[in-house]
DNA sequence: TTAAATGCAAAGTATTTGCATGCGA
DNA sequence: TCGCATGCAAATACTTTGCATTTAA
């Protein structure tokens, strides 16, 4: 899902095909959100579309991310900051997120390791996988040398449950 | 991190060494959270501490595991319906999720792949992992069923952002 | 003694929903 | 034309915070 075209093409056939309707608004958004940086919020995304298009309300973001998932062409994440974040789904899922817990900062990695993962839950379980999600939390390299370099009380930089406080 | 006695000394032990006070309270969540079965929210633990003794509030119930989560000894996980979920940290991550977007049944599946994934992260980002989440979302053996064997419209079972919806 | 912890009530905030209006098929 | 879609405002509900009081060290 790397050109954002493919992306939009897909998520109007998924609506053709379930019988809802291709409006501007929706267009607006899927092209936005397959154009924008990963892991986005839905306000962030619904500020980069306003700065060009006013008539397009936050409550119609939510509900088209909401279809985009029900269309398996998003995934949504919660890392821990208090608000959502959305990612195109990938062809295949080799894409997970390591998560600072002093600054916050998201970074990504690849492996390629849980597509058998994925196979073998399906053979054990009988479970259909529609999503993956992979993460790792704990310190980056510049907070754990922080860390690492200071009286042993109580961690300071452990950023739990901050709603909102350190927005990327 | 099976027996519920290890947990609580070890809690005490970290609240110590960061300077911090063992409350009546404290160690009656935590003893009480270390018995729970796994993926509690705070308002279900708050309700089982509760019925044995009414002397303890919610707000206790969140910040003390604010301080677990510091402390190590816990994971706070986001399943998707709102509400925040919480595990012991055990030894060895091998413990992982299961999601089921049609029913809502969170099951658990055990595979040790991941420690060779922590490594290699650390190695290659300088990242220290405090903790780790593997989640799979799709449907479960008997809503992939129903699924199949319906008219392929718009997926009706699909859970998404039902805040509160289906409490297990 | 004293700084930390508690609990209540109130605030905060991301997300959802009701409803009148608009618009795609 | 008809019914789904939109947007505003209001509601919802989980979680956090202010503050007076209690309690551990």
């Amino acid at each position: 899902m790397t050109d954002s075209e493919s992306g939009v093409r897909g998520f109007v056939e998924y609506l053709s095909r379930a019988g809802l309707k291709t409006t501007q608004q929706r267009e607006r958004i899927v092209r936005a959100f397959f154009a924008a940086r990963r892991h986005i919020s839905a306000e962030e995304l619904h500020r980069q579309i306003r700065a060009q298009d006013p008539g397009v309300g936050l409550v119609t973001v939510y509900r088209t991310l909401k279809l985009l998932r029900q269309a398996g062409l998003a995934t949504e994440r919660a890392f821990g900051d208090g608000f959502a974040r959305f990612d195109p789904n990938p062809a295949d899922w080799t894409h997970h997120h390591v998560i600072c817990n002093g600054c916050g900062k998201v970074q990504e990695f690849e492996d390629r390791g849980l597509r058998a993962l994925e196979r073998k839950v399906a053979r054990t379980l009988g479970f259909t996988v529609m999503e993956q999600k992979l993460e790792l939390y704990g310190l980056c390299k510049e907070c754990g040398r922080a860390e690492r370099s200071r009286p042993a009380r109580a961690s300071k930089v452990f950023r739990i449950g901050s709603r909102g406080e350190t927005r990327p």
